[in-house]
RNA sequence: GGCGGCGUAGCCAAGUGGCUAAGGCGGAGGUCUGCAAAACCUCUACUCAGCGGUUCGAAUCCGCUCGCCGCCUCCA
C-alpha cells in the first residue's frame, strides 16, 4: 500500500510499525448535530482505507472518537458559546442525551452507506483523566504553562512546530491575517488551550489540578489515539480543514509528551463541494445521507460516487453525478446476477485483471483507476461469467457497494405477474400482438422490465 | 497578508513529458425483435481556461493573465 502522507507530500509506502498489524485513528463526529454527505466523504475515506488494507491482508485496529465535549464557537476569544451547551438550548435535552442522539444517528448513516463499525469509538467525555495526565505531562516536559486556571501549549518549545501544515512560526506571524481578539494570558499569540477554566455558565466542566475546567479542541484526539493504539502507530486520517491547526497542534502534544515521532503517516480527504461550495453546517449548505432516499438513490451509491474522483481532490456533487452512478451500481447488481455465481478457479486472464484492481487500490486508493478496471472486466468478452461474478464478489470487500443483493436475492414472479407472463406468450403464440402489447404495458406499470427470450417472456424488476 | 488546491467532451471525471487524450452517465446510429426491451457493436474532446516560454516533442514543465475553491476562527 502506498499512501500520500500530509507530513512528507509524497506518496509512500506503508511500513507498519508492527509486522502485519495496523494502527489507525481516524478523526470522527462531533455529536451535537448530524453529519451531512461531505462528512461522510471523509469518512468513507477512513474505511476504504482500512478495507483496502484489510484487502492486502493486513490486520487492521480502527479508532474514531465521538466528540462529545463542544467546541467554542469562537476559539479564539472567550465571548463563544460552546456548541454542545447550544445543542442543549435549543433542543430541551441534556448534554448526555444530545451526544446519544447524534451519535445513533451517525452511526446510522455510516452503515446506510457500507461503512463498517471500527474497533473502538472512544468518546471525548469518558477520557478526561487522560487528557489531563498527557497535559501534567506536557508541563513537566516544559511545553505547556497554567494561567489562571488554563493550561497553554508553548508553541516555542515545539521547534517542528508547523512541519505538517506548512503554518511555521515564523509564516503564521508573517501571514496574521487580522485582528483576532488575543488572549492576553498567552505567552505568544500561537499558543494553544490544553485545558481551560470554565466559566459561570458552562455546563459541562470536570475538576483538575487545575481548577474546574474543560478541554481544549485538540488534546483528546493525543491523549485517546495514544491511549488505544499506543505512543506509536501507522496512520491517522481526516479532513484537509483539520490539517491545520488541529492535526499540526495534535502532533505538537503528543510527540511533546512522549518526546518521539507518534504517527507515521497523515492521510486527508479532500472537500466534497454543493454549489461550488464548502458543505458547511453552520451555513446550511448541507445534502443528508437521508435526503438521497427520497430521490431513489440507494445510499450505496453515494459511496460509488466518491470512488469516480480520487479522495484528496475535491469534487463536487450533483445530482446528476449521483443518479448516474446510482444507475451503473445498480447495473453492476444486474449484472452479477445474469453471471449466475462463482467460478471455480480463475484463469489468467482473470487473474491479470485481478492484479491490476489490486494495484490500483494499493496506489494510494486510485479508485477511479479501479472502477475503470471493473468496467473492464464487466465488458472483457475473454473472461467467462462465473469468473467475472468471483473476481466482483471478492472486490467489493474494498468496494461496499452489496454487489451480489441481486443475485442473492433470487427475485420470484408474484402469482398475479406469472399469470400475465403466460397470457402474453399464449397472445404472442398466436401472433395476437395487440394484446401482447396490451400486457406488456400492465407489467410495465407493475415497475417490470419486459424481456423476450427464445424461452418466452421474462422479467425483471426494473432498476 | 501567509499556506494549499482546482480549471480536460452535454454532465461526472482519469491522465502530470512521447503510440490514435481512460472510464461512467447521457445522446446518436446499427444488429436482434412482430414492435419493443435487454444484450452486443459503432460513433460522441483534431483537443486539454487564455497567452507566452523551455523541449526534437507538453493537457502534462516554467512564467504571466483570467476564473473558482479551501485552511489560517468551529469545521470532514
Amino acid at each position: 500500500m502506498r499512501l500520500n502522507n500530509t507530513l512528507t507530500r509524497r506518496v509512500e509506502e506503508v511500513v507498519p510499525v508492527d509486522d502485519r498489524k495496523i494502527g489507525m485513528y481516524s478523526c470522527g463526529p462531533t455529536v451535537y448535530r448530524y453529519v451531512h454527505i461531505g462528512n461522510l466523504r471523509t469518512f468513507l475515506l477512513s474505511d476504504l482505507l482500512r478495507r483496502a488494507l484489510e484487502f492486502e491482508g493486513y490486520e487492521v485496529t480502527q479508532v474514531m472518537n465521538i466528540t462529545d465535549v463542544g467546541h467554542m464557537t469562537d476559539e479564539a476569544s472567550d465571548s463563544g458559546r460552546d456548541k454542545m451547551d447550544l445543542a442543549v438550548a435549543d433542543e430541551g435535552l441534556s448534554p448526555k442525551e444530545i451526544a446519544q442522539k447524534y451519535t445513533q444517528a451517525f452511526l446510522d448513516d455510516t452503515e446506510a452507506i457500507g461503512i463498517k463499525r471500527v474497533h473502538v469509538y472512544p468518546k471525548a467525555t469518558e477520557h478526561i483523566p487522560e487528557m489531563i495526565e498527557l497535559t501534567e505531562r506536557l508541563i513537566e516536559n516544559g511545553h505547556a504553562y497554567e494561567v489562571d486556571g488554563t493550561v497553554y501549549y508553548d508553541v516555542r518549545s515545539f521547534p517542528e512546530y508547523g512541519k505538517l501544515s506548512g503554518n511555521t512560526l515564523d509564516k503564521l506571524r508573517a501571514g496574521h491575517r487580522q485582528e483576532l481578539e488575543v488572549d492576553s494570558n498567552k505567552r505568544h499569540p500561537e499558543d494553544f488551550a490544553l485545558w481551560k477554566k470554565a466559566g459561570p455558565n458552562r455546563l459541562m466542566r470536570w475538576d483538575s489540578p487545575w481548577g474546574e475546567g474543560f478541554p481544549g479542541w485538540h488534546i483528546e484526539c493525543s491523549a485517546m489515539s495514544m491511549k488505544y493504539l499506543g505512543e506509536r502507530f501507522d496512520i491517522h486520517t481526516g479532513g484537509v480543514d483539520l490539517i491545520f491547526p488541529h492535526h499540526e497542534d495534535e502532533i505538537a502534544q503528543s510527540e511533546g509528551g512522549v518526546r518521539h515521532e507518534v504517527i507515521s503517516a497523515w492521510v486527508h480527504g479532500g472537500f466534497l463541494r454543493l454549489k461550488e461550495q464548502k458543505m458547511a453546517k453552520s451555513s446550511g449548505n448541507i445534502i443528508r445521507i437521508g435526503d438521497l432516499a427520497a430521490l431513489g438513490i440507494d445510499p450505496l451509491s453515494f459511496r460509488y460516487f466518491t470512488f469516480e474522483t480520487r479522495y484528496r481532490k475535491e469534487m463536487d456533487f450533483s445530482e446528476d453525478a449521483l443518479r448516474a452512478a446510482d444507475t451503473t451500481v445498480k447495473r453492476l447488481r444486474q449484472r452479477m446476477a445474469e453471471w449466475g455465481g462463482p467460478a471455480e478457479g480463475l484463469g489468467s486472464e482473470a487473474k491479470a485483471f485481478d492484479g491490476r484492481f489490486r494495484e490500483a487500490v494499493a496506489d494510494d486508493l486510485d479508485m477511479p483507476q479501479a472502477l475503470v478496471i471493473l468496467n473492464e472486466l464487466a465488458s472483457s468478452r475473454n473472461v467467462p461469467d462465473p469468473e467475472k461474478y468471483s473476481l466482483v464478489s471478492s472486490w467489493d470487500q474494498v468496494l461496499g457497494l452489496d454487489v451480489e443483493r441481486d443475485a442473492r436475492a433470487g427475485w420470484q414472479p408474484s402469482d398475479e405477474v406469472a399469470a400475465l407472463v403466460g397470457e402474453r406468450d399464449a397472445a404472442r403464440a398466436n401472433k395476437d400482438f395487440a394484446t401482447a402489447d396490451r400486457v406488456r404495458d400492465r407489467l410495465q406499470e407493475l415497475g417490470l422490465e419486459v424481456m423476450d427470450t427464445p424461452e418466452g417472456t421474462r422479467v425483471r424488476p426494473r432498476i
